[in-house]
DNA sequence: CAACTTCTACGAAAAAAATCGTAGAAAACC
DNA sequence: GGTTTTCTACGATTTTTTTCGTAGAAGTTG
């Protein structure tokens, strides 16, 4: 079952899920690596929050060579998932709807995006007759 | 402008901003109740958090009396506003339309709430043109 | 093979956030 | 008016998260 339970990754921890989900599986170096593109952060410091993930159970390593590639364990749908209803809940008292309008409104879709949300809610409409 | 000037407020301050938008200027006491019932606060952790968010100029207070009352100084949709992006930047690199696509998965909306968002598209639509 | 680089492990410090305890002033109570 | 409760102020501690430095093993290079 993917709504497995993963204790909600911090700030940091979440940039490395993203550098690993992008990436595939990967090197500390690699992560180091793009981490630095956002911003600047030592090589043992990516090395020291990747093994407290793996030691919690969010990514997964090989380690048959001495450098070691890293994976991550959650896909990435299932912690956005995760991070959404927090984020509802603390954020919007948990109405899904207020955040999705105000979303909305913020972001001003192209009329692409418009066609793109609007054939979804048609899909979600003719379900629900 | 409504712009943006105030520091990220922490979980725990935001906690506090919501319960002062819900119910307008309020004692220390009164936030400190309303956050119990969601979890267990001690009555100083409040007033210090309080107290921190005036000195960073979240909060504004009354003095006047013994009891002071303390008031959120931003609005509570600039705050949203700004959760909100750096939320999608953070967790959906950068993709409102994505977020927004997801957030409709995860709630199934009603019939009715569906109804809403329509509108709202075509009003953007109507707009664009 | 000696010098250099690259890697992991991990303790420990620093930074950020949250919690608590105590003191003393004001108000309420009886 | 003495006792008890309520309030603020604020230092200090705890907890969580992030960052860094060092040591030593494993590769690389010339």
């Amino acid at each position: 079952m993917a709504g497995k339970k993963y204790a909600e990754p911090t700030g940091s921890e979440l940039e490395i899920l993203q550098v690993l989900w992008d990436n595939g599986p990967s090197t500390v170096r690699l992560v180091n690596e793009e981490m630095n593109r956002k911003r600047e952060v030592g090589y043992t410091t990516t090395l020291k929050l990747m093994q407290i993930m793996h030691a919690k159970g969010l990514l997964k390593r090989n380690t048959d060579s001495r450098t070691h590639i890293y994976e991550a364990v959650p896909d990435r749908e299932s912690i956005q998932r995760n991070l959404l209803d927090n984020f509802v809940d603390n954020v919007f008292s948990g109405s899904a709807m207020q955040m999705v309008m105000q979303a909305l409104g913020n972001h001003r879709p192209s009329v692409e995006e418009l066609g793109r949300i609007k054939s979804l809610i048609e899909e979600m409409e003719k379900k629900q007759q």
